[in-house]
DNA sequence: CTTCAACAACCAGTATTTTCATAATTTCTT
DNA sequence: AAGAAATTATGAAAATACTGGTTGTTGAAG
C-alpha cells in the first residue's frame, strides 16, 4: 500500500512519514502543492493525505485536479485546522473521502485510513484479464475471444485464469496440476486432456494461436504478434 | 430528511434533537437499542446516528442487524467515547459510514452528516433494483416481473436482492450461503431448494429466463437479450 | 392448534471430468 | 540426417460429480 502525504509543516510531515512507515505503508512526502502534483502524475498511489493549507497550490485545487484527471479514484483524506470548518465542506465537495481536524490522534488517522481503503478497495480491483484479443471477466466469469463469447467448463476456467494471470510466463505442469487437483493427483495424462479441451475452445477457431506448449516444462499464453 | 438519533444520555439526546431540528431535519429519538430497532423496522430513515454504548442492545448489534435485513443502505454515523478507539474499527466493519469521537463539535457532526448524505445519496437513489423486466423495490420490499407483482418469502428476498445487486456478476455459492445462514451452514442441498423456489417465482412463468446456474461456482442473474 | 417457511433426503437427469488407446510431435543419439 | 526414445495431442467412451425438482419433516409464529 503506497500513500502520499502532502503537508507543509516539516515536523508533522516527518512525524506522519515515520508513523505510517512503521505501520507498514510505503510513504512518499511532499511539502508543497507543485511537488505533490508532480508526484501524483508520475506515480500511482493507493491513498493521498492532503493538507488544505499549502503554499502555492492548495489542497482543494489538488483534489479538484485529481478528480478531473487520470487518477480519478485515488481516495483522499483531507487535513484541516480547527478554525477552517467551512473548508471541510468544500473539501468534501471537491471529492475528498474523509477529513481530519488538526491536531489529531495518529490512531484516529490510522482507523480512517483503513476505513477509506476498505471502502474504496472493493470497486478498484481490476477484474478483467487480457491477453491479445482474449478476455476473461472475473466478475461474470465469462470469456471472450475477438469479442465472441467462449463457454468454458469449470476446470478450463481455472486453467485459463492461471495461465492468463501468469502470461507471458511459462506455467509449470506441476503448478497447473496442483491448481486443479491439490495434492492427490489423478492420472498423469489428465492435464493434457484439459489443455486439449481448452485449446479447442480458445485457439482452434482462430488463426493466432496463444496457448503454447513448452516441451518438458509446461504451458504458456503468449501473443507472438507483438 | 429524516434522522434517527440513538443515544442513552438524555442530555446529549435532547441536545442533538434540538440542534438537528434547528438545522431543518426531521428527528426521531431513541434512548435504548430495543426502541431503536422497533423504530427502524416501522419507519424509513435517511440517516441513523448511533451511540455504540447502549443499555441492552448495543450499537454494533443494531448496525449488524440493519445490514443483514431490509433497510440495508441506510447510512449510519457511529458515536464513540474517546477510549473506545478499537470499537471504531468494529464500527466500520459492521458497516458504519462514519464515526465521531465524543465529545464532538456540533458543527463537525453537521459536516459529516452532510458528507455522508451526499456520499450515499448517489447510490441510494437507486432504491429500485432492476434486471431486465424484473424489479425489486427496496423501500417497500416488493418485487415485480413484467409489471406483475411477485410474492417472495424472506429467504428468497435476501437471495434475490443479493443476486440483483451483483448482477451481472456471478455470486459464489458460499457467498449466498454465508448471506442466508452466516457461519454455521445447514445442509448443503439447502441452497438448491431455495434457488428452486426463487426460480419458480421469478422465472418459471416467463419465457426469458434470468437466473442462470454457473456450474461449479454459483448463480447469476443475467439478461441474455442484451 | 394451525399455518407456513425453512430444512433435509432423495432420485433422476445432465454436465463435467477422467480414462485410455492411438496418433503426432519434439528431442536425443548415433 | 535418420531412427529411437520421450513427450505431447487427440478423440471418444466411461466414470464421476453436480444440479434440478420433489416430497415429507421440523420448528417457529400467530
Amino acid at each position: 500500500m503506497k500513500i502520499l502525504v502532502v503537508e507543509d509543516n516539516k515536523d508533522i510531515l516527518a512525524n506522519l512519514h515515520d508513523f505510517l512507515t512503521l505501520k507498514g505503508y510505503v510513504v512518499d512526502c511532499a511539502d508543497n502543492g507543485l511537488t505533490a502534483l508532480h508526484l501524483i502524475s508520475s506515480q500511482s498511489y493507493d491513498l493521498i493525505i492532503l493538507d488544505i493549507m499549502l503554499p502555492g497550490v492548495d489542497g482543494l485545487t489538488i483534489c479538484d485536479s485529481l478528480r478531473n484527471n487520470a487518477h480519478l479514484d485515488t481516495p483522499v483524506i483531507m487535513l484541516t485546522a480547527k478554525d477552517e470548518i467551512e473548508d471541510k465542506l468544500k473539501g468534501f465537495e471537491s471529492g475528498a473521502d474523509d477529513y481530519l481536524v488538526k491536531p489529531f490522534d495518529l490512531s484516529e488517522l490510522l482507523v480512517r485510513i483503513e476505513a477509506v481503503l476498505r471502502r474504496t478497495s472493493k470497486n478498484s480491483q481490476q477484474k478483467i484479464l487480457q491477453v491479445a484479443d482474449l478476455e476473461f471477466n472475473l466478475d461474470t466469469m465469462s470469456v471472450t475471444r475477438a469479442g465472441k463469447p467462449v463457454t468454458l467448463k469449470p476446470a478450463s476456467l481455472k486453467l485459463l485464469k492461471k495461465l492468463m494471470q501468469e502470461s507471458p510466463c511459462v506455467v509449470k505442469r506441476e503448478t497447473l496440476e496442483q491448481l486443479l487437483w491439490g495434492d492427490d493427483l489423478p492420472d498423469k495424462d489428465n492435464l493434457k486432456a484439459h489443455i486439449y479441451l481448452l485449446r479447442n475452445k480458445i485457439d482452434k477457431p482462430f488463426a493466432n494461436k496463444l496457448l503454447k506448449t513448452v516441451h518438458g516444462i509446461g504451458y504458456q499464453l503468449l501473443d507472438q504478434n507483438q
